[in-house]
DNA sequence: CTGAAAGCGCTTACAG
DNA sequence: CTGAAAGCGCTTACAG
């Protein structure tokens, strides 16, 4: 009793610190703390009498268990890391919601690592990211979900990890596919029975595994349907607001031009818009546009943009689902992201 | 020797968890664990050469504190919260990766918080936040920051805070004011200067700091220059898009119409834009047009859109620089935050 | 300036 | 089913 200032003021420790520590729940029920450690850990060597005593003693005292003891002794921490190297904020942002929707309850948290895919010691400052805390696990974002050295590193480093990419790279467990090739048959087939046959493509940088599956996802339901496009309407954008409009240019200065265009991101179709206007021509009674991601662009451009929207906070509470999962608790049933368009204003038949 | 499965094999840990312990350091240069703690902890008491010997060690064996076992010792994490409750994701994503900027090296991490401040629950939770990982501190964003029932609470349970708001509401060492009040104000001023004189102003919510500053500032600084806004120039928004539209409507519905609008976010200035297009009214032709923020929306409208830009993540940076700076380090010069306006192409002098 | 002891709040072997 | 001992990797008093 000399030994902890705690002890020698009361039972019912400050609440501030968030309900006592294991030693005064284990005081109270008259138990071992072991015994305590073993209903914390939901063992089930504990007697069902005791377990439930225990457990109404925790709730009562409001006792939580502390992350960084547990942490100490379980040589790992109870944060989940998010890493990424996306441009774009909303995706960000619902994805983080997502898991922390995942999380709620659980006494985990999230830490983010935005990083610089590009940078060659990127995977180095994932690595002590990793390593320092001591990370549960990590959920890597596209594009960065799609390097392979990466994720290397992290099996070397024994960290769990949950990969999110457009199409599955790895085992189930550790894989959320989104998906992405059928966002884009959705679009080829909307504008196709719309009656559009002229349709331009604007792709992003190949080397993204989410162009190439929209892009071949794209061209083949045309295909499908009997629409093959020729080299010249497919250009390839760099996914951003500038190459959009240098893109649409080029693509409306074809004769005939394309009456449609889909672009595989909705920052290169707000470049498109950009072009059309310049060109005096309308959207969409000149030309159809369609974006990819449904950000928050699409719904406040005039008119209007049609676009592909991924169920990003279902893929973020998935990924973090996957880490809290129990190693041992089998195989779950891999959820299916689909992908699916958003019509609003920016399509209609083409003229004449 | 029996103990610790470590010392049977090597003086030189495994890389993998990041360059051993304290005790490996300790053994290899000869001193107690305390000792190497000071120099951990960079306390004064440690002997110069004794210091060196250490560093060089830990240096070269890549040895770094577990931030877990600091943590239980010090009863306070290596972690950093970021609390929020924001729609705006650049505003939010931008904010992380300043803070992270000034964290980076330190050993400390982010972790992210959102929030409904609406609920009214959302205080409790941000209680069982910062005390279960006892955070270091955290981060109050805009427009939880505003909140002093949550300040108090954080107050109460011993956790350090970093307010960013539109005005000072704290002592200078806990508190980034942005200034709001000057973005408006150079919006009045440009405005003026270009020739307007019709002026119509859409605001936020009154119940917002933010949207008291600015709009008080703009008013203001029309009125230094001899421009009254009548009342009905003056519409309340909800910072949304639709709210933009609405407002418009009603300001452009006005014979005489005016010739600007400052709209207090760039959601709304776009709900400006397609209020104007659907009117047949060419922009910045017919009216010129500003908005707030800065968001990446305002360079992807067409014509883009002029703006108030807040340098949001040196506030991110400054905060977290706030929370890890000692406690005793003296009063440190207060950051200046100054808004300014990017001005594009949305504006130009009033026709006729 | 330096160190041995005790402690932070939990868990992992190991016994019973 | 339950517990006493030792340990996770660090720090805080307390001595010297």
């Amino acid at each position: 009793m000399t030994r902890r200032s705690r002890d020698a003021s009361s039972a019912k420790p400050a609440a501030i610190s968030g309900g006592g520590t294991i030693n005064d729940i284990a005081r109270l029920a008259g138990v071992s703390k072991k015994t305590v450690s073993r209903v914390i850990n939901r063992s089930p060597l504990v007697q069902q009498e005791t377990r439930e005593k225990i457990e109404a003693l925790i709730r009562e005292v409001g006792y939580v268990p502390d992350p960084m003891a547990r942490g100490l002794a379980f040589r790992k921490s109870f944060l989940i890391g998010m890493v990424y190297d996306n441009p774009n904020a909303q995706y960000i942002v619902n994805m983080q919601e997502g898991a922390l929707a995942s999380m709620r309850g659980t006494g985990f948290e999230l830490v983010v690592h935005p990083c610089d895919s590009k940078s060659d010691d990127y995977i180095e400052g994932v690595r002590q990211f990793v390593l320092q805390h001591r990370l549960h696990g990590v959920i890597l974002v596209p594009r960065v979900s799609e390097d392979g050295a990466l994720v290397d590193m992290l099996r070397q480093a024994g960290c769990r990890y949950a990969r999110i990419a457009a199409v599955s790279l790895d085992e189930p467990a550790r894989m959320i596919a989104t998906n992405d090739r059928l966002g884009a048959v959705e679009v080829a087939n909307y504008l196709e029975s719309l009656g559009h046959r002229r349709i331009g493509l604007i792709t992003g940088p190949q080397r993204y595994l989410s162009t190439r599956e929209r892009g071949a996802g794209f061209m083949q339901a045309l295909a499908r349907r009997g629409i093959e496009l020729p080299p010249e309407h497919i250009v390839e954008g760099g996914y951003t607001f500038e190459s959009g409009v240098a893109c649409a240019e080029r693509l409306l200065a074809l004769d005939p031009r394309p009456t449609a265009i889909f672009t595989l991101n909705d920052e290169m179709a707000a470049g498109v818009y950009k072009a059309a206007f310049k060109m005096g021509l309308s959207v969409p009674d000149d030309l159809s546009v369609v974006g990819f991601d449904d950000s928050p662009l699409a719904a406040r451009l005039w008119p209007s943009l049609s676009s592909v929207r991924l169920p990003i906070r279902d893929m973020g509470a998935f990924a973090a689902a996957m880490l809290l999962a129990d190693e041992d608790a089998g195989t779950r049933a891999a959820p299916v992201i689909a992908p699916h368009l958003v019509a609003r204003e920016s399509c209609q038949p083409p003229r004449g």
